[in-house]
DNA sequence: GCCGTTTTCGGCCCGACTGTTTTCAGTCG
């Protein structure tokens, strides 16, 4: 098994083990590991076999894991497991999926009237047979219908770009409640994820009531699912949550810490507070009942004798070691971006000339970019072949001499074919400045397969970089399989980069894939794949994702200025 | 199941809201 399957089967006997009634802490144990296997920059086959770092090292992995991950790596199978599968029929644990329904309640279902799947609960609720266990009733009958519902329908988190057009309009909205001082967008969402769950808005008021008549307002057929004094839930009609949290003002800045987590970052800090004798919450720091800190978030982390977190970084991932050993990175920003080096014109299927791309390029302050049309095998875009892509590099050459303080790269994003190699002969590559090398085709071979494809691109001397390294397009197809590491190894071996695309669709490479990159000591370039001169402003989303990887400005080559970018350039033809 | 210059056993983050209760358990974030 490799570190995702590992993962996946830790979180399954969490889930399984919730649904038994374990105790809670040993369920968090296997969920943490689950984790942390996951984010891991190298296989555990490399730890278990090597003689440096030791599983046990990794902090939450301890004997009893270590040997479970030993075998699971090892394509062994555990006791444990199908112990589990024996007492609890895997099927039930989609009634966890349920609002309002969680371990116990599903438990009793499961054990009481022997409901086993999602069909046998709709049913039982339709004949009124749900009311009659203990601790249900009435209303608990009909939330589940509802919820069954809800939980019918694809659930998708929604992608990080289509949350924030919510998250601006709710805003926009909620500020006529007159009352409202302070507002802010917090939870996943401010965290930069890729997708958002739901939607947490956080704000300080002195009439909570108003602002929520407010929020209740702001689409008709929305869902009220909870109200009471501070807070409020609502379920739009596309199905987002919104979570609204009124709060006052010296308790905003621990709210907004509280409400943009990440859960597992606030476990660690709530941890942190207590061996200080502390207690923190969403109302602030206390001593003793006596309030210390709230008003705003670097308050309460100096309170705790940590620095302010950019939001991106709250994962209980690494930014604790990094702020005990006074090392937090200073994380790569827009600004710091000078160039663009993945997009698309008229040419193949792109909306704008290379003119509008560059005027419209200027406009958002950069000062070069590459134009990577796509290559002949794409036929369903108008790939080019030699003789037009070398007229389209002609027409640069001329441009260029026209342009002041800006510079087109001849570029392309040339197809890594199904049977390996790449789309354009090595005379037409070698004249490129800038060569992209993507996989469209042949996305179902497997592994080996994929991935020898890729590794060879990026042993050909032309390839700079490989365009989104996994084809994931988050919600509507999963990445191909291929072997991360391996293309990690080849990009170092070959001094090559890698691409974070910053299309909202796709964001590969992910955060976790992106800081294992990073580890390797592999440069990334965050590029827009723009099909338009909109598309430009993407790059935004990708740096998100570099953020929350932890990248900092030096990590990704295109914040270098385009003399220091040459110079890489030239070093990898030498 | 993990972890420890307050502990190798006994802890493990904290509060709002709901529904089913008659003082609180379960769920959620």
């Amino acid at each position: 098994m490799n570190n995702a399957q590992i993962a996946e089967t830790f979180d399954l006997i969490g889930d399984l083990l919730e649904f038994t009634g374990a105790n809670p802490f040993r369920v968090r144990a296997y969920r943490n590991a689950a984790r942390t296997v996951r984010d891991l920059s190298e296989p555990v086959a490399e730890l278990i076999s090597g003689d440096g770092r030791k599983l046990t090292d990794i902090p939450g992995i301890g004997e009893d894991l270590a040997q479970k991950i030993t075998v699971l790596a090892q394509g062994g199978e555990l006791p444990l497991l199908a112990e589990l599968r024996a007492a609890v029929p895997e099927s039930v644990l989609a009634l966890l999926r349920i609002p309002g329904l969680g371990p116990k309640k599903a438990a009793a279902l499961h054990k009481e009237l022997g409901i086993n799947s999602l069909d046998d609960l709709r049913r039982a609720c339709q004949q009124h047979r749900v009311r009659e266990l203990k601790g249900f009733g009435e209303k608990t009958e009909q939330a589940i219908l509802a919820g069954l519902d809800f939980a019918s329908q694809a659930q998708v988190r929604m992608l990080w770009a289509e949350a924030d057009l919510y998250a601006q309009s709710i805003m926009q909205h909620l500020r006529r409640a007159r009352s409202i001082e302070q507002m802010e967008a917090a939870g996943s969402y401010r965290r930069g994820r890729d997708t958002v769950g739901d939607l947490d808005i956080l704000v300080v008021s002195a009439k909570p009531a108003e602002v929520m008549d407010a929020l209740a307002d702001f689409e008709r057929g929305a869902a009220v699912l909870a109200r009471g004094e501070t807070k409020m839930s609502i379920r739009l009609n596309c199905g987002l949550q919104v979570d609204l949290r009124v709060v006052p003002a010296e308790s905003f800045g621990a709210a907004l810490q509280y409400f943009t987590g990440s859960k597992e970052h606030n476990v660690e800090l709530r941890s942190r507070a207590k061996a200080r004798g502390l207690k923190i919450n969403e109302y602030g720091v206390f001593r003793d009942d006596q309030y210390i800190a709230g008003r705003t978030e670097e308050e309460v982390y100096a309170a705790l004798g940590l620095p302010w977190f950019p939001p991106e970084l709250r994962e209980a991932r690494h930014e604790f070691e990094w702020a005990d050993a006074g090392a937090l990175p200073q994380l790569v920003s827009v600004d710091d971006i000078q160039g663009d080096l993945h997009m698309h014109t008229s040419e193949s299927d792109g909306s704008a000339t290379i003119e509008e791309m560059v005027a419209a390029a200027q406009r958002r302050g950069l000062k070069y970019l590459a134009i990577t049309d796509h290559s002949k095998r794409v036929t369903m875009a108008n790939g080019l072949n030699a003789a037009r892509l070398r007229r389209q590099w002609a027409h640069i050459d001329k441009l260029n001499a026209t342009l002041r303080g800006f510079t087109v790269l001849k570029g392309v994003e040339v197809d890594i074919l199904e049977r390996g190699g790449l789309d354009l002969e090595d005379d037409v590559l070698a004249e490129a400045d800038w060569v992209v090398a993507s996989l469209h085709y042949g996305q179902n071979q497997p592994r080996d397969q994929i991935t020898r494809r890729i590794v060879d691109a990026l042993r050909h001397p032309a390839v700079c970089a490989i365009g989104h390294p996994t084809g994931r397009l988050i919600n509507r197809r999963k990445p191909y399989e291929v072997d991360l590491d391996a293309v990690f190894k080849a990009a170092k071996e070959h001094g090559k980069c890698l691409e974070l695309n910053a299309n909202p669709e796709r964001l590969d490479l992910d955060d976790v894939a992106c800081a294992a990159a990073k580890a390797h000591g592999i440069p990334i370039v965050i590029s827009t794949d723009a099909h338009s001169e909109h598309g430009l402003d993407a790059m935004k989303f990708g740096v998100d994702q570099a953020r929350r990887a932890g990248l900092t400005r030096h990590d990704v080559a295109n914040t270098r200025t385009f003399a220091q970018f040459q110079k890489l350039l030239a070093a990898r033809r030498s």
